[in-house]
DNA sequence: TCGTGTATTTACCAAATGGTAAAAAACACG
DNA sequence: CGTGTTTTTTACCATTTGGTAAATACACGA
């Protein structure tokens, strides 16, 4: 495609912009994913990543464009764990896996969780577009392949959405109420919820 | 107790202060549960609740007293359902009837549920004490009622409190995604998740 | 070392925000 | 009806907010 580099002749960012567009999507991203888009503001965001407001708008032309950066680096690691589910594996263990990579990405991504909640609470105002093209026939192609695996007796049948929604919530529960379960919670919790979670879904699609 | 009234002597709210502040209250539920604590606007409230914005802060003294007041109303709503859990009940059907009352509150009540997550989500700074005084020791007598069950062999052995967990964050995602669900979602919503939540949940803890 | 494009700061601005004071209006009630 | 109280409006205010323009400092290749 060296048409797109001609028309568009911008040059490769330097290291400092590199850099610094860097450090303010991650002050970004500790903001919104604390306050929501319209609870965030670009001072809090200029003290966290140590650059001056209009340095900050010299780098991302507005606000929005900082929150939709984050949005869309998002979309792709959020997709990835249930993409890598595979039709040609060993069911049981395809679905725990997803489990167990969502519970990972919950424990080392805990602020991508939880602007990913925010979003979706104001009624995904930003995001909505980009569920209906990625996430919705991502969706339906793995409902597939469990209904399938079902189907052919290889998982106890189950409803394949609401099996999705209830992995989802519960592993990304995790993150999201971080501070209820730091109120609560007494364990080491995430090795807790690995050995329930398997548990509980065992359970649940375990045939015979 | 007369002394506190004595002491207090606030005389009782006239029709019209009881009617404003209820349609405050509703007002900013609405805008509180979509954009949290820092994202809602007075001018929003005043708009909704279409009563002018001194008006609305001669009725609460500063936008957070709003807030408060809804978080105190939630708490009891909230805790409603798990204290209804009775030890001398049938073990599995007092948790199936804890999920179905769950379940009921998220779809009927999806605003509360939704200014209930977006204050956890910004690490629950006006509500963690509540969290601590009321809902940890409420918890700690549930669970032990569950691990009881457990050892007397009427329920299968799990772990109480990520049981607990998973309850609420099951249940309480078909209010807080909403938004997601009506993009990925074909089905009728609810009645498909009570079932599939009494399947799941059955299938872990029926003992045999 | 110099010059040129890049990066950063300084000094602003208009609009929005939470909140106040006081006057005006509506109301309750003898 | 009149009078004291409650409720609502009008007119503000200081601060914060997202954003801009222009001047300045910096990096770095020729």
């Amino acid at each position: 495609m060296t048409i797109t580099q001609s028309m568009t002749p911008e040059k490769k960012p330097s290291r400092i912009q590199l850099r610094n567009r860097l450090r303010i999507l991650d002050a970004a991203l500790d903001v919104f994913s604390q306050h929501g888009f319209r609870g965030a503001t670009l001072d809090q965001i200029s003290r966290e990543s140590g650059l001056s407001k209009p340095n900050i708008l010299y780098y991302f032309s507005a606000k929005e464009e900082i929150h939709i950066t984050l949005l869309n680096q998002l979309m792709e690691t959020w997709l990835d764990p249930l993409i890598e589910m595979d039709s040609n594996g060993e069911p049981l263990e395809e679905i725990l896996n997803y489990v167990q990579r969502k519970l990972d990405m919950a424990r080392e991504l805990p602020r991508e969780s939880r602007l990913f909640a925010n979003e979706i609470l104001q009624g995904a105002p930003r995001m909505a577009p980009h569920l209906k093209r990625d996430l919705l026939p991502l969706v339906d192609e793995k409902c597939a392949v469990i209904q399938n695996w079902m189907d052919q007796g290889k998982l106890a049948p189950t409803n394949p959405r609401h099996l999705m929604y209830s992995i989802w919530s519960t592993t990304q529960h995790y993150a999201d109420f971080e501070a209820q379960l730091n109120i609560i919670s007494t364990d080491n919790t995430y090795a807790e919820a690995q050995s329930y979670l398997r548990h509980l879904f065992t359970n649940l699609l375990n045939p015979t």
